[in-house]
RNA sequence: UCCUCGGUAGCUCAAUGGUAGAGCGACCGGCUGUUAACCGGUUGGUUGUUGGUUCGAGUCCAGCCCGAGGAGCCA
């Protein structure tokens, strides 16, 4: 970035804003802490809340958060007027002030920046604020969710969660998909087996999606590739640390691709996100002291193994598994350990599978699926293969399942008119947030996580 | 739905069936380089809930409620 560029940039950034008492004479520029080592030397306004202080007596270190960053703030009681001392003296943690002072590089700060005040002037004066700087349980943590946020991991968390879903939606963009929202609300099961959330419309029974697949394969017949990016609903009483009962999805499909294709696309997507989050977060993934080396060898090609080698490993491994049965959580972890990249599991059993998945034409028994496992056992990250094109299979599986078919009707015209091979899969934002940020549980993932028994706040 | 663990001060946790405590927070005082500061003091309780056993229950028993971890299912 030239001198000039970054100048510009950093210009942009000093804006002007009224004070809260809405007088409006006055008005002040501020600067956001992620800026201040453009500032050195100079006097800067800073607008944000108290993260903590530590009281000397005469000498007060506040640690200020705006948002885009953390900050030491030192007030001396000679360099102030004395009402702004006494300011600096009574505020209290998660206060929202305004502080003014000269930027100046100290490596005994954190960040090694610091202010060196002028001013301080508290907006709101916080009591009691519940979130303490010790150690707190997770019940507690979730019922004050809603303050929980401001701390460093989550705040950090959240960042990589918005850089996933930029990378995203940039990665698809460029690659000719088109984004095609699918809706929230259906009038049947997509996959006609897991629990669904009843809701009423008008007088009928409507269900909360989740998944966008089926609408998905009408819209690529349109567009040739799109993807659907929004929240799921799964009314499973799931209660692990890789579930939300409301998740986000990204679905991407694709007309005239093989389950060859559809992996090649899910191995670059993964690596491309896993690329930028690596350049864009080290902040915080440092905060999450994530070994980033781990992620740095995510580059495709991914290593693939069917799901009839698995069931050989297992064996060797001591963990039998009947062939037909599906994958536990365990044995999931077992397979992942053996590579440090995510792992393709390929070839499922069809029984296995959703009912549209195509059958391998080498064995009908077989489905053209794939589920690719993150490593470190985060398990289960995208699931996706190549769906049934033929209008017969698909009236056959349909009567298999014992699925209503006059709902299916519309899915059905896909084959009759123009239906060509075609396959996608589904990423869940919230498992790859997990797993990018090495982080313990999914409900940090995202803002106001729903999980069993819990909708508040 | 099943299995396991838990519920005591605002928070994190102690407390052989025998007077319910500590640290942190908050409040008061002290300190010009703190990093979850430190030092002194003050404050703080319907022990989740209902019933039972007992001279006596935070502690033992039963039911219920709530939470956590795991399984299954899935992304």
């Amino acid at each position: 970035m030239s001198s000039l560029s970054r100048g510009c940039a950093v210009a942009w950034r000093v804006c002007c804003h009224l004070p809260l008492d809405g007088q409006g004479g006055t008005r002040m520029s501020s600067v956001l802490i992620r800026d201040v080592a453009n500032f050195v030397g100079q006097e800067v306004t800073i607008r944000g809340w108290l993260y903590n202080k530590t009281d000397k007596g005469r000498l007060q270190f506040l640690m200020v958060r705006d948002g885009s960053g953390l900050i030491q703030a030192v007030a001396f009681n000679k360099a102030l007027p004395a009402e702004a001392f006494q300011a600096a003296q009574v505020v209290t943690q998660e206060s929202s002030l305004i502080v003014t002072g000269t930027v100046q590089q100290e490596p005994r700060a954190p960040g090694g920046y610091e202010l060196a005040l002028s001013n301080v002037e508290i907006v709101q004066l916080a009591q009691d604020y519940p979130i303490t700087p010790k150690e707190h349980g997770i019940d507690f943590l979730m019922d004050n969710r809603h303050l929980w946020l401001r701390s460093r991991v989550q705040w950090a968390v959240l960042r990589v969660r918005a850089a996933v879903v930029r990378a995203i939606r940039d990665y698809l963009d460029n690659q000719g998909f088109l984004l095609v929202d699918c809706p929230i609300l259906t009038p049947s099961a997509c996959e006609g087996t897991t629990t669904l959330f009843e809701t009423e419309y008008f007088g009928e029974k409507a269900y909360l999606t989740q998944s966008g697949q089926l609408y998905n394969e009408a819209t690529i017949m349109a567009f040739g590739r799109t993807y659907c990016f929004g929240p799921a609903f799964r009314a499973e009483k799931s209660k692990t640390r890789r579930h939300l009962i409301e998740f986000w999805m990204v679905e991407p499909e694709m007309a005239y691709a093989g389950l060859e294709e559809c992996l090649r696309v899910e191995e670059e997507l993964l690596s491309y996100v896993v690329m930028r989050v690596l350049e864009s977060c080290k902040e915080e993934l440092q905060i999450l002291e994530r070994d980033t080396t781990k992620l740095e060898q995510i580059v495709p090609p991914f290593p693939r193994i069917s799901y009839n080698d698995v069931l050989q490993l297992l064996k060797e491994a001591g963990e039998e598994l009947a062939w037909g049965e599906d994958f536990g959580a365990p044995h999931e972890v077992a397979i992942a350990a053996r590579y440090d990249k995510p792992v393709f599991v390929h070839r499922y059993p069809a029984k296995c599978k959703a009912f549209y998945m195509a059958a391998d034409p080498e064995n009908p028994e077989l489905s053209l699926s794939a589920d690719l496992l993150a490593p470190e056992g985060y398990g289960e990250i995208i699931g996706g293969g190549e769906r049934i094109a033929s209008l017969e299979l698909l009236e056959a599986r349909i009567a298999e399942h014992q699925l209503p078919r006059e709902a299916y009707e519309w899915y059905l015209d896909l084959r009759r008119y123009g239906s060509v091979p075609h396959s996608g899969f589904g990423l869940g934002i919230e498992r790859t947030v997990t797993y990018l940020c090495g982080i313990h549980h999914i409900r940090e993932t995202i803002a106001f996580p729903r999980t069993l028994g819990r909708m508040y706040p």
